[in-house]
RNA sequence: GGCCCCAUCGUCUAGUCCGGUCCAGGACGUCAGGUUCUCAUCCUGAAAACCGGGGUUCGAAUCCCCGUGGGGUCGCCA
């Protein structure tokens, strides 16, 4: 039997780091089985779902690459996704809506189903008076249902127009989910009421279709978060009950496998409300220092009763939270994909930290330590089931970053470069401009100086920034820091400033201008002069060079400015600082 | 509240199935040193956990029970 492992996001939103896990893992279980990994949209929620957020939640999967072999067809510009499938499709249920109904109907027919009638405002109001009470809220089957037994005239009012919905006979007996993490999970029989299978819009609920997908399209294996485990009992109870229409045929139950859940450090769980709550308190805070709400309108340009009612936590608007965040220079907390590509981590590092989240190969290195870092490929030929974790994990960010650092470092230095280039072509093409203006466009020489440089500083992409600020202005268009220079070229009746006219002289008798060169040139002065170390002369240089006293080392510095740029640099320094 | 699941350093976890090699190992973070022209990287070291109580056993992180704590779920959301 071929292993078919499903991941089945409603496209409600981007793909959350969740998500992401779940489809890893079902990717991964596939891959090693040698089966397929399938991708369908449960777009049954009307209201809230659309086609950008579908497109946006199959374009962060691939970038993670998790490629589908069943699913909907996605072109990318180097690859196509989702050609290959098997005709079990579509995979959108919106478009499924006939099959729902063909099985709503012989469920009717054969008393495993019934139209239902009371109004939603009413069993809303029972269910809130039962749970004030504290009583276990239940749907109360109506006395005329019988199990087995076709109501006919319930089915004649429904198909006559009256508002209904479709409700599941719910068995008398107990459940058991054999769940491959968790073991045998048992339910008492009488614990499942008669829930709802098709709604009063026409559209099938979660449960249904799931069940209904999920043995029309050939699914073996289910993995997913355990906050699904206490639903699981329902859709054993409806495969027990369901016959398939074109073989006649039990529908079968695929193997479980429920994952752990993730939260917040803080024990929370991980939503998109974070950026808000995090946006807000940064606000607070401002307001707390002395600014004001009105202050804060006017300098994020957003309208003054909006932010109010954001920051009395009235709602929780994405665009008020990202000014805010954008102002207030603070980066909102990552909780989709989607968000952690553009603060500039890369999908290796979000893979690798992923699968240990609730996941363990349980091996050594060859040094005795715990095997921690791999790629998906590895998790390809080496994820098990078995060695699925039971308790839910919190999502350390820390350790993220540590992980992305790694990764970035690991990248070629070629590499490095095409990406973070790619990056910044996407997510800031300011910079991106200024680069090219600055070091020709492409992977140029001088570029690859800089990004060698760049490298072992940044954790994220968006890191590689900051370093690089040098390399983005023009000859006199940065600032001379007050501070560094004082330090670093006033002190000492001007000795830094000394060390700079000569330092200048020799870089402009220097014929190699290349960054290991530069640096042997400037400790052989240092040497020369008796000086314990390059420091003095190499301070004097780096403030004079990029206004700052922090900034890579000085021969990558150097050689990626490139010899006229250095030197009008250095001639732009001295002349503003009078010698002694 | 009913039902269900879980429980090793601050965090992710190895070890638990097949009790002894575990005065519990690794990683991230933290702290202290060191290398280095700044920053970062890098190197070395340290502190840091078997939720509690009962059993079973010569012996329990590992097996059993109870308690406590955390989580999920109980929608015409998925």
């Amino acid at each position: 039997m071929t292993v078919v492992t499903r991941f089945a996001p409603s496209p409600t939103g981007h793909l959350h780091i969740g998500g992401a896990r779940s489809a890893l893992f079902c990717w991964a279980y596939a891959k090693k089985q040698g089966g397929r990994f399938m991708i369908r949209i449960e777009d049954t929620d009307q209201a809230r779902s659309s086609d950008e957020s579908a497109r946006g939640i199959l374009e962060d999967l691939a970038w993670l690459g998790i490629d589908w072999d069943d699913g909907p067809v996605l072109r990318l510009p180097d690859r196509t996704i989702g050609e290959g499938s098997r005709p079990v499709g579509p995979f959108f249920q919106a478009q499924r809506l006939g099959i729902y109904n063909a099985y709503i109907e012989d469920l009717c027919r054969r008393g495993v189903a019934y139209p239902a009638f009371e109004n939603a405002d009413e069993l809303d109001a029972k269910r809130r008076a039962a749970v004030a009470a504290k009583r276990t809220y239940r749907y109360e089957r109506p006395a005329d249902v019988t199990p087995g037994r076709f109501s006919e005239d319930r089915w004649r009012r429904a198909t006559g127009g009256e508002p209904h919905v479709v409700r599941f006979v719910a068995p008398h007996e107990e459940i058991v989910v054999a769940d491959l993490v968790l073991g045998d999970v048992r339910i008492a029989a009488g614990e499942l009421d008669d829930f709802v299978l098709r709604k009063a819009d026409g559209f099938p609920t979660y449960h249904f279709a799931v069940v209904i997908d999920d043995e029309l399209m050939g699914v073996t294996h289910v993995m997913r978060a355990q906050e699904h485990l206490a639903n699981t009992p329902r859709h054993v109870a409806m495969q027990r009950s369901f016959v398939r229409l074109d073989t006649g045929r039990p529908f079968r139950t695929p193997a479980y496998a429920h994952m752990p859940l993730i939260f917040n450090m803080d024990g929370s769980k991980m939503s998109k409300r974070d950026k808000a709550k995090a946006a807000r308190k940064a606000a607070k805070d401002a307001i707390a220092k002395g600014s004001s709400s009105g202050a804060l309108a006017a300098a994020t340009g957003l309208n003054p009763a909006t932010l109010d009612q954001f920051l009395a936590g009235e709602n929780d608007s994405l665009d008020v939270a990202q000014a805010l965040g954008a102002h207030l220079k603070i980066t909102l907390p990552e909780v989709e994909i989607w968000d952690f590509r553009q603060s500039g981590y890369v999908p290796e590092a979000i893979i690798n930290f992923v699968s240990l989240l609730g996941w363990n190969p349980g091996m050594k290195q060859p040094d005795g330590k715990d095997l921690e870092k791999f790629d998906r490929h590895f998790l390809a030929e080496h994820f098990s089931i078995e060695r699925i974790g039971r308790t839910n994990a919190k999502f350390d960010r820390a350790k993220l970053l540590s992980f992305n650092a790694d990764a970035i470092a690991g990248l070629t230095d070629d590499e490095f470069a095409r990406r973070w280039l790619a990056w910044l072509a996407e997510y800031e093409p300011d910079a991106h401009a200024r680069l090219a203006r600055a070091l020709g466009a492409g992977v140029s020489p001088r570029l690859l100086a800089l990004t060698r440089a760049l490298k072992p500083r940044a954790k994220t992409f968006r890191d590689a920034l900051r370093p690089a600020a040098f390399a983005l202005v023009r000859d006199d268009e940065y600032a001379l820091d007050p501070a560094a220079v004082e330090k670093n070229l006033r002190a000492n009746g001007g000795t830094g400033r000394a060390l700079l006219a000569e330092a200048r002289a020799r870089l402009d008798a220097h014929a190699d201008w290349d960054a290991a060169a530069l640096n042997g040139l400037i400790e052989a002065m240092a040497k020369e002069r008796g000086l314990p170390n390059a420091g003095p002369i190499a301070q004097a240089l780096r403030v004079a060079l990029t206004g700052s006293a922090v900034s890579p080392g000085l021969g990558e510095t150097l050689a990626v400015l490139g010899r006229e740029s250095a030197l009008r640099r250095m001639d732009r320094c001295l002349a503003s600082i009078a010698a002694p």
